[in-house]
DNA sequence: AACGTGATAATGTATAGACATTAATAAAGC
DNA sequence: GCTTTATTAATGTCTATACATTATCACGTT
């Protein structure tokens, strides 16, 4: 089925076969045909409705997973050395006036970290990141001056929901100097906010050298 | 159990109950809870091995339904008006010695269309798109002078695979032209090849003001 | 102590049947 | 001719059962 919608056999808005129909053609319980089917409509390759039976989706949205792998995981494989140089640390209470940290600190300290990534030495990525101590605590004993804290995030805290931004900016002069590049260069940013349920884990801010990045680019599909 | 893993009640690492218990615990039988778990797993929340058991998965990337919407739908939605204004569109062969265009086109004509995506009059991108007519013929006779070419796509052609590339460059003079801006600006660069199947149907370059894409922006999950 | 080797406990997947839910269609009423 | 109501054909989900598959564990042998 899933061959023929991908092939073009079946177009968009085709009606497939009821089930009934499928549990002849394919000599299988009409529990297996409806499991099968059930997969391909979470995929978004078709769309049942009740009574009026099951037709190819007319896709909406270019949806698609995209890897944001782990930037210590992916230098690593793709055969280059990896550092994190920790810039600073400290804990601070949320400013007052910023909605966002104050959301994320929950009266709580919030654990303040920034870091430059290094592929064979040379600067990927700076990144500035909060971890909300009211959701995490055990984020404060976390030794970084090594490992990167979204490493240690990615192996100890689930996330159930991200909210990620990404857009162009030019360098200015600090981020110029951590990434050693000119002022003015073309960086990409990438900015997180990680949920666990109700509660805010953490958000990140990583400008990327613009040419440097085809980390981003991944083998994504709809399923 | 969704809750309980999501909350922090259960830690990556712990153990599940067994099925047979999880019948008894919340009184229905073992395909129902099957189903249940296999969902979970599906998800990535748990880990399942025969006879070993059912654990809280540790996670390892980063993975994230990543809805790059179709522009002119998004436009629309945030409450603007959207046009497309076509600059040009003709029907060539690929450049011989360009792998890429041969791969797509394979050994028939592309069509070349580039147009600018404008938000309430402003400019927002530039596209640059190739779409294989060995793959797609009924593109050539489609009317891409007010439809842009990626919103008769997306609702005509399902694809399998997207390979996209992510990036930031400033603005060289021709592009800054056609956006509408100065020399040098830094510009978000979005480059996608789609396949169906075995057959690639289309790869397109998007260059976005960077300023003005918070586009790619948008919820994500990890389910 | 090291190495198979078989029993076993767990998940994986299938079947047949029952009932619930929903929306398209047909029938009835005004 | 329009609206309301009943029918019904489709999917949605559950149960109980059976057997397949596989990694672990315990045991016996070398």
């Amino acid at each position: 089925m899933e061959t023929q919608i991908l092939s073009g056999a079946l177009s968009p808005g085709d009606r497939l076969p009821v089930e009934a129909t499928l549990m002849v053609t394919y000599q299988c319980s009409r529990m297996t045909v409806s499991k099968a089917l059930s997969r391909l409509s979470h995929a978004g390759l078709i769309e049942r409705r009740k009574r009026a039976g099951t037709v190819v989706a007319r896709p909406r949205v270019h949806s698609m997973v995209l890897d944001i792998p782990d930037l210590q995981h992916e230098v690593l494989r793709r055969g280059q050395s990896y550092d994190y140089r920790l810039i600073a640390r400290k804990i601070r209470p949320a400013i007052e006036n910023n909605d966002h940290e104050v959301a994320l600190a929950r009266s709580k300290p919030l654990l303040d970290v920034r870091g430059v990534h290094l592929a064979d030495g040379a600067p990927l990525a700076l990144e500035e990141r909060l971890i909300s101590l009211a959701t995490i605590a055990a984020a404060a004993d976390a030794d970084f001056t090594t490992e990167p804290p979204g490493t240690w995030l990615l192996h100890n805290v689930p996330w159930t929901l991200a909210e990620t931004r990404i857009s162009a900016q030019s360098a200015d002069v600090a981020t110029a100097t951590a990434l050693e590049t000119t002022n003015g260069a073309p960086l990409l940013i990438i900015e997180r906010s990680s949920w666990r349920g109700e509660d805010r884990v953490t958000s990140v801010r990583q400008a990327f050298l613009g040419n440097a990045y085809d980390l981003a680019a991944r083998f994504t599909s709809a399923h």
